[in-house]
DNA sequence: CTGAAAGCGCTTACAG
DNA sequence: CTGAAAGCGCTTACAG
């Protein structure tokens, strides 16, 4: 059924009485081409059932159709663990992509390795999705190479001013205002912090500035005893509230920065026999699909996905086409279910 | 700090004062090369941020070292509502083409859509894997067709004899049989399989022979008006469990086909008035990451989702180098949670 | 509207 | 151990 090698463009125009550089045009739409010829050409390569090779054509073209994603992973983690919302991330670049008629590289990165050139200077992609990071301090000097580079490239995460590079992140600041101050509708009055607070994680940090501002905003004391650093899983999560407890310090609720530190969190709660949410409130950060199955159910914002998707996108492809582009903030939304609500 | 084009072999070559296809046996470690001259190119190379041109490569050596992952999504599910057994596998296959130097390239593909060769034959990936499908009648006969056009390619899913091409599946079978003998253990009489049980959906027809296999050896009717059709979604678990309830049907456990159709299936008891455990024993199938977290914890079925993919990488590789390859099921073990056991 | 020519950046026989 | 040559399959000025 398929010959030896597969039908170049040679074969269609030999079969056609036309000459390969004719074929080419023909299908790639050129409207130099005599309609007649074209449609030949056309019938003549479906019988072929013949693809144009890309690795010529983008060898001819010097670009791939390819974007790459970069998936880095805090090496801490458990081996077969991908963080939940990335994994929804993955889903939604995917379809923004394909979208856009680009394909998706999809790579899991040691934070060691030296990632940043590999993929655009070996022309495997055209630009780079960054998702993740360790450290963000570490983080932020291999952005600046990969801006020196020239390396086209976007990445989620916190807007910060002066940052290098395009960064596409939630509101951070606002979602944790929003939170806190619905834990506080609720009356809850010792609303701890779980998660780190400092400019290593700086979407924490702002999530942490946001439920300080408000509970300043609200007249209440913002407690350093009542911030235990955590980062995001659900054995941190459970350490920290662990520690709390032991501690003896009174708490009445708990705003987790994410949802895998909430899971612990509850879990941690559940095993000192307190009650979520009459005992204690618990509100988390991602809105994974988890976040609606545990029990209770989990209070947490939300981070559209979606929309972070396609603009990702859209601001990569941008920049691939050099032109200006911001970073972008985009807006979080509270989900509001059992876990905080007090009857 | 960039140049305007990228380093080329060319560039090396000169700087190193050799010729360009000495540049090209350095850098591919022939062992031709003095080792001095090696050295000099290497250095060089690292100077410039050299990087090979995948493209030229490639279309020299007619091969692309990229998998493409094909992942095909029953187009009736919600647009953003990843199956998320699929995605656990897609973190693992991910990491079986890194172990093996392959990148992946992943596609969301309709049904509908005319998918079968586009990768393989432009060149863009040296075989598929392919995950998830609608109707497997419909869906085989396109598996006949890549068979016939020579693509290489794998799929996950049930291994069945006189199949086209080569699978990867877990022992549907066998899991069945042991979930419904735990059912049984645990004092369950009257068990109801929800789900599909139609050559349509052979992975569930396997789960269902397990089921009424098990069933008869245990002196137990299979019961006709206790299997109820679903296919894998929650909503569609939520609307079997109702008719199945609203038809006066007694039960006191559910075996759901998968996790996703169990979460429904739970929630219609919820609403209901029925408890889980207690009132009804309810199972899934995947174990997927929600279903340790659901209330109560869902028992289950595990699938390896680390061995599959790396069996699916290596098979793969394996029929691209033209060797023999024969389709493989793995086991599939049960995760016993807290819906399932009378206390 | 179409063809002849050049070239994208590699790799690999073939000579020496 | 190294170089000159060919060629992977395309696309796009340039001529006509």
């Amino acid at each position: 059924m398929r010959n030896k090698g597969k039908a170049t463009s040679f074969d269609i125009a030999y079969l056609a009485g036309v000459s390969q550089p004719t074929v080419s045009r023909a299908l790639r739409g050129s409207p130099t081409v005599n309609e007649q010829t074209r449609q030949r050409i056309l019938q003549i390569a479906h019988e072929l059932n013949y693809k144009v090779d890309k690795n010529a054509s983008n060898l001819r073209n010097q670009q791939s159709g390819t974007l790459a994603l970069l998936f880095f992973e805090d090496p801490t983690l458990d081996d077969s663990l991908i963080n939940p919302f990335f994994l929804s991330m993955l889903g939604s670049l995917t379809r923004a992509c394909a979208v856009q008629g680009y394909d998706l590289l999809i790579s899991f990165q040691q934070l060691s390795s030296n990632w940043h050139v590999e993929y655009e200077d070996s022309k495997k992609a055209d630009g780079l999705i960054l998702l993740g990071y360790g450290d963000y301090l570490e983080y932020v000097s291999r952005l600046e190479l990969l801006v020196e580079q020239g390396t086209h490239f976007v990445r989620w995460g916190v807007v910060l001013p002066g940052q290098p590079g395009v960064s596409i992140g939630c509101d951070n600041l606002q979602g944790g205002r929003d939170m806190t101050r619905h834990l506080l509708e609720q009356g809850r009055r010792n609303i701890a912090f779980i998660g780190h607070a400092s400019a290593h994680y700086p979407e924490f940090l702002e999530r942490y500035k946001g439920y300080s501002q408000t509970l300043e905003g609200a007249g209440c004391s913002v407690r350093a005893e009542l911030q235990i650093d955590a980062f995001t899983t659900e054995r941190s999560g459970y350490d920290a509230v662990t520690e709390l407890i032991e501690r003896g310090i009174e708490f009445d609720a708990l705003f987790c920065a994410s949802d895998l530190i909430a899971i612990g969190a509850m879990r941690a709660l559940a095993d000192r026999g307190l009650r979520v949410p009459q005992d204690v409130a618990v509100a988390g950060f991602d809105d994974i699909p988890i976040a609606s199955f545990t029990n209770p159910s989990l209070t947490t914002v939300q981070q559209d996905t979606k929309a972070a998707a396609t603009l990702l996108v859209e601001s990569l492809l941008a920049l691939i086409r050099e032109e200006p582009v911001q970073s972008h903030t985009i807006p979080a939304r509270l989900a509001i279910r059992q876990s905080t609500m007090s009857s």
